[in-house]
RNA sequence: CGGGGCGUAGCGCAGUCUGGUAGCGCAUCUGCUUUGGGAGCAGAGGGUCGUGAGUUCGAAUCCCACCGCCCCGACCA
């Protein structure tokens, strides 16, 4: 491709409101244009990255046996009522009407759509398994898209289903998919990790999030560096620590702490660690009418892991208790409650494992103006039930024992998820088995974020110039930059051969043939993220060389005319 | 849903308080010069000042309503 022969514009300054910096890249560089609020435009140069990633996705979903097909963005709103999810999903769900009243809606994933062309066409446990997947715009009505095509509400999705006559053959695809998006993803050049998920009212262990590391991510990833453990700090197990409990040394005492209701400024008051804190969270669950009034204990260096909290049957779908049952249970406002004299019939203590292995520990006194001192379980109050109920923190032991865990942050780029019979059963996807009997079909889905990758590569590829990409996917692996294309007939006859050279060798080439002047193709070059720059100059060839400099080098190399396509081949291959 | 901020040329902004025919930089177009790191000079084009309704002789500016965008928050004591 020639420049002169393309489309593209870049820009020195980024819109006000691109918050990440992908955003601001993928704007400058001329990537994207917003369309309207997270519906974006892919002009040619971003188009091409986005293609080149969805190829290499498509090349591994075939080679791991995934059949391509294509299925309609609108779908019929008969197909969400048999599922449920017409009730069930909220406004997320775009609907509409056709000119005849009939419902319609724009879709956001496509479980029922598969699940219908299935059940019509697969009857026979010889037609199974089978694992359809589409590559397709979706739409979902987000409260508040952010982050460019980072959650964007139209986006370019993979989505892959399976389907299975048993459950173990459910398993053995989604080890495959566990091992393809690993390809894939390592194929794209990413920090990733593969990281456990929650699964929601499925349950059972069979849901991954792939999660591409960068400082921008939406989720908080807890890993271990020694190890393949990785899991969503929503999911992360913390453990029991591994020391005893120590032994009580100190007398239980009251002192007087007037106005200090945070933490922090308990801490700072009595010039306490905030590991040797403990904060009360009062909490309420409204059970069926039946109110449960509870103090979750957590240590004060530590936070509460609502996820977690909810899995203790007691409580159920818990909220924080207001100010007045704050009072109406414990007879202290908020800031100085506490776990010790508190009568059993009018509250519920759980301890956080960390909780419960602490001794000689500060509280509040259930008594406006006070906490307690040197308080010790056992002695001053009685041993209370113990959950995991906090966020792991870097330096907690990783639940394998292979070491401590890590936090970073991380972009959902892949989900792979067991989805076992929910949707075959509602849309009575059955098949007939070896016997002839009629058996419900096991079901798996598999999404990859095509579009949010690209904003996720870019998060992880850029510094002050721009973008940075891999040549696997960056918009052309090597640009010529000529000195002088337009004045100079040796640098023209040098850089019009090399192009051709480079092109009959399948290299993906642009030739910056605008008459501009060099600092300003230097910067566009840069900027839009080509890995490889050859420049041709008449200096350099006086000396029967070209110039070469990899995106991230800082300084230039000189190379013979000779051996340029090999040395660029070498480069390509390696990466 | 609640609170705050912003809406002026393709992009970044000034002008609004104190009403008087709309400006700057980048980008675009023309010409000349320049050509190894986002050029210089001279000239030009481009704006319903978010929308609507008011006040006024006169509104980007003041009043009201609406729309859009961005941020923060929704009980962690």
């Amino acid at each position: 491709m020639r420049t002169s022969q393309f489309f593209f514009n870049t820009q020195k300054e980024a819109p006000a409101d691109a918050e990440v910096i992908s955003q601001k890249m993928m704007l400058r560089a001329g990537y994207i244009k917003r369309t309207a609020t997270g519906i974006y435009t892919w002009m040619p140069l971003g188009l091409r990255v986005l293609r080149k990633v969805e190829n290499i996705v498509r090349e591994e979903m075939n080679n791991a046996g995934a059949l391509e097909l294509l299925m309609p963005a609108v779908q019929p709103a008969e197909l969400w009522q048999e599922s449920g999810r017409w009730e069930q999903y909220g406004p997320e769900l775009l609907r509409f009407k056709d000119r005849h009243q009939r419902e319609f809606v724009i879709g956001p994933t496509h479980e029922e759509v598969i699940t219908d062309v299935v059940r019509r066409d697969v009857k026979s446990y010889r037609q199974l398994p089978i694992h359809l997947y589409q590559i397709q715009t979706k739409f979902r009505d987000e409260i508040r898209p952010r982050f460019g095509v980072m959650r964007g509400r139209e986006f370019l999705m993979k989505d892959g289903y399976s389907f299975h006559s048993s459950f173990d053959d459910l398993v053995r695809e989604y080890s495959t998919m566990h091992a393809t998006y690993t390809k894939i993803f390592t194929r794209l050049g990413l920090k990733f990790r593969a990281v456990a998920a929650d699964t929601g009212s499925i349950g059972g262990t069979g849901s991954h999030e792939f999660h591409v590391l960068a400082d921008s991510g939406e989720d908080d990833i807890a890993f271990c560096p020694n190890s393949d453990y990785a899991a969503n700090v929503e999911l992360a197990e913390a453990v029991t620590p591994s020391a005893p409990r120590a032994t009580a040394k100190l007398e239980l005492g009251k002192v007087a702490t007037p106005g200090k209701m945070a933490c922090n400024d308990v801490s700072e008051f009595l010039m306490t660690p905030l590991d040797k804190i403990v904060k009360s969270i009062a909490v309420m669950s409204e059970e069926e009418g039946n109110n449960t009034f509870a103090l979750l204990l957590i240590r004060a260096d530590h936070e509460l892991n609502e996820i977690k909290a909810s899995k203790i049957p007691a409580l159920g779908s818990f909220r924080f208790a207001t100010e007045g049952e704050v009072q109406e249970h414990l007879g202290c406002k908020p800031g100085y409650i506490g776990p010790v004299t508190v009568d059993s019939k009018k509250a519920l203590i759980f301890a956080d494992r960390s909780v419960a292995a602490m001794s000689d520990f500060v509280c509040g006194a259930n008594e406006v103006g006070f906490h307690l001192t040197g308080v010790n379980f056992g002695r001053d109050l009685p041993e209370p039930q113990v959950a995991d109920l906090r966020n792991v923190v870097a330096g907690d032991a990783s639940p394998d024992g292979k070491g401590k865990l890590e936090i970073c942050r991380g972009i959902e780029v892949g989900h792979i998820f067991q989805l076992r019979q929910k949707y075959a059963a509602a849309l009575n996807c059955n098949y007939l088995d070896e016997n002839g009997k009629s058996q419900i079909m096991e079901m798996g889905c598999y999404g990859i974020g095509v579009s949010r990758i690209v904003g996720a590569a870019i998060e992880q590829g850029n510094d002050e110039k721009g973008i940075f990409l891999p040549p696997s996917i960056a918009p052309f692996a090597v640009c010529i930059v000529p000195m002088g294309y337009q004045k100079s007939e040796a640098v023209k006859s040098a850089t019009d051969k090399l192009y051709a050279e480079l092109k009959a060798e399948g290299i993906d080439v642009v030739l910056d043939d605008r008459n501009e002047r060099p600092g300003v193709m230097f910067a566009d070059m840069e900027l839009i993220g080509i890995p490889h720059r050859v420049v041709i100059g008449e200096r350099g060839l006086k000396e029967g060389q070209f110039e070469y400099k990899g995106r991230l080098e800082a300084e230039a190399s000189m190379i013979a005319q000779a051996d340029i396509i090999n040395s660029i081949k070498a480069k390509l291959c390696a990466g």
